[in-house]
DNA sequence: GCCCGTCTGTTCGATGCCGAACACCCTGGT
DNA sequence: ACCAGGGTGTTCGGCATCGAACAGACGGGC
C-alpha cells in the first residue's frame, strides 16, 4: 500500500513524506511485545499503522500504568524530536499490527530535513501534553468504570474494529486497578448491553453508549487533538 | 540585578541571553494572581526569578488539581514553543515574587533567531513530559502523607526559603483532596518535627526528614531534571 | 475426550479517603 | 476590648478500592 496509512506521516507534504518512508521499513508488531525499556538510549522509532502501543510509567515501588496510547494518529519515539535519547516510560505493544519503523539516526537525519515534519510533530507534543496533564485529573478523581469506558474507547478508535483481543488482567494493569475491579466494571457496561467479552476477546456493541458512560475526559482529549492537529495541515 | 536568576535564562549564550532579556520586563507576581486562564491565547511569557507559579488542570465536572509547577528552573508559556498559542491549564501565583515577563510575539521572534533557546526549551518540555507522566502514577498509587511531603519539598526548593506563606486549604485544592486530609497528613508531619506551622505560614525544619518522608517520585523528579539539564551547557 | 492453563467471577475484611458539619483559635481592624 | 473572619482541628457515617484467596468456566493441545 503506497499510502502510509499513519495520520502523522499522512498529513505531510508529499516530498517530506517520501524522504521519510525511503527510510522506514514496515515491521509486524506482536501483541505484548516489549518496544522501548525505561530509560535505555531509543534505536528505533515506530510509526503505527493498525497497530497501537502503550506507554507505562513504572514508579520505584514497583506501581506501574499506562500513560499514553500510540496508535496511528501518533509516532513512538518523538522525545527524539526533543534531543533527548532515552525515555522513563515503557512500551508495549497492546494491539498486534503493521507499523513502519525507522533507526533512530534515520529520523533525526530527516527530522533536520524537515520543517514540516518539525511542526507536525510540536502539535502532537502538544497534544501528548495536555493528554498527560488531563489525565493526572482523570486518574484522581474519576471512577474505575468511566476510566475503563473511556480506556475502551481509546483502544477502539487505534484497533480500528469492534472487537479486539483483550484480558480483564491487563485493562487491569493498565489502569492501574486491581483485576477485580475491572471484573466489576466491565461486567456493569455488560449488563447494560455496551459490551461483550469472552476469554479474551471484546467487543463493542454500542458505541454511543459507551461514550455516555465514560468520564468527560474522552471527549475532552478527542476535541483537543481535533483542534490542535485538525486546522492547517 | 545583571544575572537574570532564571536557570532556564542562565544557562544561555551570553548572546542570546541578551537578546531575550532586551525585550523583557520584571513584574512583581503577587500571591494567587492568575496569569493564564485555561484556553485562552497566551500574551505573555514569564521566566520566575524568585516567584513560582502553580499549573492546575480542570475538569469538566469542576475537578481540579496541580499538576505542575514553574518556578526559576523553568518558564510558564512553553507550549508557544511548539507553535501553540494557547494551553489548557490554569497558572496561578503560588509564591509571590518576581519574574522576567516578555510577549508572546517577542518570545516567538526570539525563539526563532535563537537556536540554542530551542534545544533548552526542547530539554525542558521533555522534562516535563516526563514529571507529569510520574506524577500520574504517583496520584494513583500513594497515599497523601507521602504525596504532601514531595509537593512540599517541590515548593521548598522554588521558594528557595524554609519559610513560605501557606495555606491547608490551598494545598488540598493543588493535591486535590480534602482539606481535613492534609490537616492529619500536616498534622504528622509536625508531630515528627520536619516541619512547623501556623497560621498560613509554613516552616521546613528537617529537610531529610521530609525527603524521607516522601515518595520516591521527588527523587525520582530531580534525577531526571538533573540529568537532562545538567549536561552540556 | 480429557486435562490443564488461562480467563473470569465471587467473597472476605481492611483501609484510606470522601462529604458534611461543627468547634476552636489566632489575628488584625474598629 | 471586642468582634469578625480566616485558618486549623475533630468527628461522623459512607464508600470505592485494596489484598488475598478461592471457585467456576472455557478452550486448545495431547
Amino acid at each position: 500500500m503506497s499510502t502510509p496509512h499513519n495520520q502523522l506521516l499522512a498529513s505531510l507534504p508529499r516530498a517530506d513524506r517520501a524522504q521519510l518512508l525511503a527510510q522506514c521499513e514496515t515491521v509486524q508488531l506482536v501483541l505484548e511485545e516489549v518496544l522501548y525499556e525505561p530509560g535505555q538510549v531509543t534505536r528505533q522509532v515506530y510509526f503505527p499503522i493498525d497497530s497501537f502501543i502503550s506507554q507505562i510509567a513504572q514508579l520505584a515501588d514497583g506501581h506501574s500504568l499506562e500513560v499514553g496510547m500510540v496508535g496511528r494518529e501518533g509516532m513512538l519515539g518523538v522525545h527524539l524530536s526533543l534531543g533527548v535519547p532515552r525515555e522513563p516510560l515503557r512500551a508495549m505493544v497492546q494491539g498486534g499490527g503493521s507499523a513502519w519503523c525507522m533507526s533512530a539516526g534515520h529520523f533525526r537525519a530527516a527530522l533536520a530535513r524537515s520543517p514540516p515534519l518539525q511542526l507536525r510533530l510540536h502539535k502532537y507534543l502538544y497534544v501528548l501534553m495536555a493528554e498527560r496533564a488531563a489525565s493526572a485529573a482523570c486518574l484522581r478523581f474519576h471512577e474505575i468504570g468511566p476510566r475503563l469506558a473511556r480506556w475502551l474507547l481509546m483502544t477502539q478508535d487505534r484497533a480500528q474494529s469492534d472487537q479486539f483481543p483483550l484480558t480483564q488482567e491487563f485493562v487491569a494493569l493498565m489502569l492501574g486497578v486491581r483485576r477485580v475491579g475491572v471484573t466489576a466494571a466491565a461486567g456493569l457496561l455488560q449488563q447494560q448491553g455496551l459490551i461483550a467479552y469472552r476469554r479474551g476477546e471484546l467487543t463493542v456493541l454500542d458505541r454511543p453508549g459507551l461514550e455516555a458512560a465514560a468520564c468527560s475526559c474522552y471527549a475532552a482529549d478527542r476535541r483537543n487533538h481535533a483542534q490542535t492537529m485538525g486546522p492547517r495541515r
